[in-house]
DNA sequence: CTGAAAGCGCTTACAG
DNA sequence: CTGAAAGCGCTTACAG
């Protein structure tokens, strides 16, 4: 009945000699006025919480990145974190920052553009002990998820270039949501196009453009034209694979084409799509175990394991 | 110099007389040493924060929930609340129990089905002061945005019995995620079929399904064949679109289809498709002014202002 | 303006 | 087991 032993009974304090019954009272009661203990004031106390925030980058928010995010969260959660995500849809990243000194987060997973030395500092003086970067390269400041959009690009050139190709077009969305991907999965590109020596051009397209045909299909005619599409997503990729098959254009016999997310829609279209497929579920668990284990007081790799970007080959290439 | 001073600079109590030059002597010392009022503490002493819990439902995440979610956030930001999203993917909303428990949030936004009397109950006791409901219909309590799934169901049928057609088709995908969004579509679909007295029949299809096909255009054959297809979004629409041409079915003149999301996909095909609109972003931005508005003591009707959904008519209906 | 003080709800070391 | 106490960092009423 005291507040002590209150405490000691609600945190499992082992060195404390209880009795059972007292121990199974205080549950009993506690759980039936529905108690919960004040976070903030248990954080304030202890100096952290168990709080892991995740900052939603700016990408194209669709399936794959709702599975590689509920697939972190749940992992936390696991863990006995709770993770709450942030979504910085606004400025330059004062509104993370804002939202890290409210919280107080034990632990912070962000894109690597978002984590300024300044930023990071800030972090660690205010008790964010792990900090995990989601990036094209390792951070120097802490470890990073390796997600990179170049090895996107350079995955598709490299796999069209090995089949022969020599003419590539890039067939990217105009789409502003896209610019963080599209830009870096083209600089990609056009790095392993030179180092492959094959030629690529690109192709920029709106999701809302009537006249992809007329744009698309003189740039695969003529003499120096291309032979091999790498399209931005799967989306688009079947949009192209669609009008070439009206203007009876053979695939992959006249142009090849790769799509990029390995989606179920890849498997659907015939002929069959191939596509990039994009780091695992299950290699993004990897981050909540980073982690866990930096809070732990574990040592955590500077890269967190990741598989590159590789092609699935079906029937279009 | 003194404790009490700082406070009553930084937190710019007018009540307190105190030169400017003092006040600015401490807000260039606070900035330079980047000091950030500790929000745990602070919490503490104010008994509460000034975060708001977005629970993420288990939707389909695509760019429309993103964009309402967008809207939502940065409203809320604007308002200089600090959002975050909590991303319940797995059980009962325990996760969500907890999280509220840890951040104290001051208003919590959820899904009507995951505000159960006895959890509103506990997170007024604990200091949310605002709770907005997001549902089907107004919840008895909390202020409910209307987000209504049987009425998009109910809008696509009345659309298509309105021109005359009698037999449905409701073409929707068996993929789990969708599941919730599908049967309540469905279910009011299945409404206002009956009350406008025209068959509806429903046809369950896997994205990866290759013999579409087979099995839609059976039902679009013989005597009592549908005349229209109520399709579950414009991707499916499109597909179903696609293949009807294919087969040499004319769109809208012996098929007619409506999609939903009314996404640019839809304005892009040929013909062009006809697609339910649902809430605006605009009036997503509602429910951050009722949480505004309830926390700042203003009243906020039972029902949050938004359009019921209608159908965009284009070409295909 | 200052200084001392109280109190938000918690945990934990300490003397019984 | 109990009770009293301290202290996490903050704000604010109070007496100077």
């Amino acid at each position: 009945v005291s507040r002590a032993t209150v405490s000691y009974v609600l945190n499992d304090v082992e060195s404390q000699r209880i009795s059972q019954e007292t121990r199974e009272r205080v549950k009993r009661v506690a759980l039936r006025m529905g108690y919960q203990p004040h976070a903030a004031a248990r954080a304030l106390r202890d100096g952290n919480s168990t709080i892991v925030v995740v900052e939603l980058p700016y990408w194209p928010i669709g399936p794959a990145v709702a599975e590689a995010l509920s697939a972190v969260v749940t992992k936390l959660e696991a863990r006995d974190y709770t993770a709450l995500l942030h979504f910085e849809r606004t400025g330059r990243g004062e509104s993370l920052a804002r939202a890290c000194a409210r919280v107080q987060p034990v632990a912070l997973i962000a894109p690597a553009e978002e984590l300024s030395p300044q930023f990071v500092r800030t972090l660690r003086a205010s008790g964010t002990a792990a900090i995990i970067a989601i990036g094209e390269k390792p951070s120097r400041l802490v470890p990073t998820f390796i997600f990179s959009q170049e090895d996107v690009g350079r995955a598709a050139v490299r796999h069209l270039a090995d089949r022969g190709h020599i003419n590539l077009l890039a067939l990217m969305p105009a789409d502003p949501e896209t610019t963080r991907f599209r830009d870096a999965r083209l600089l990609g590109a056009e790095n392993e196009a030179e180092r492959c020596n094959v030629q690529l051009t690109t192709l920029l397209t709106e999701e809302s453009d009537d006249d992809l045909a007329g744009v698309l299909l003189p740039t695969l005619a003529g003499g120096n034209r291309a032979t091999a599409i790498y399209a931005y997503n799967d989306e688009l990729a079947l949009r192209a694979l669609e009008l070439l098959l009206d203007h009876g254009i053979a695939v992959p016999a006249d142009v090849a084409i790769v799509g990029c997310d390995n989606s179920p829609l890849a498997r659907a279209s015939r002929p069959r799509l191939s596509s990039v497929q994009l780091p695992s579920i299950e290699s993004w668990e990897a981050v909540a175990e980073a982690v866990d284990g930096l809070l732990r007081g574990r040592r955590v790799s500077r890269v967190l394991a990741t598989e590159a970007p590789t092609v699935i080959e079906r029937e279009t290439s």
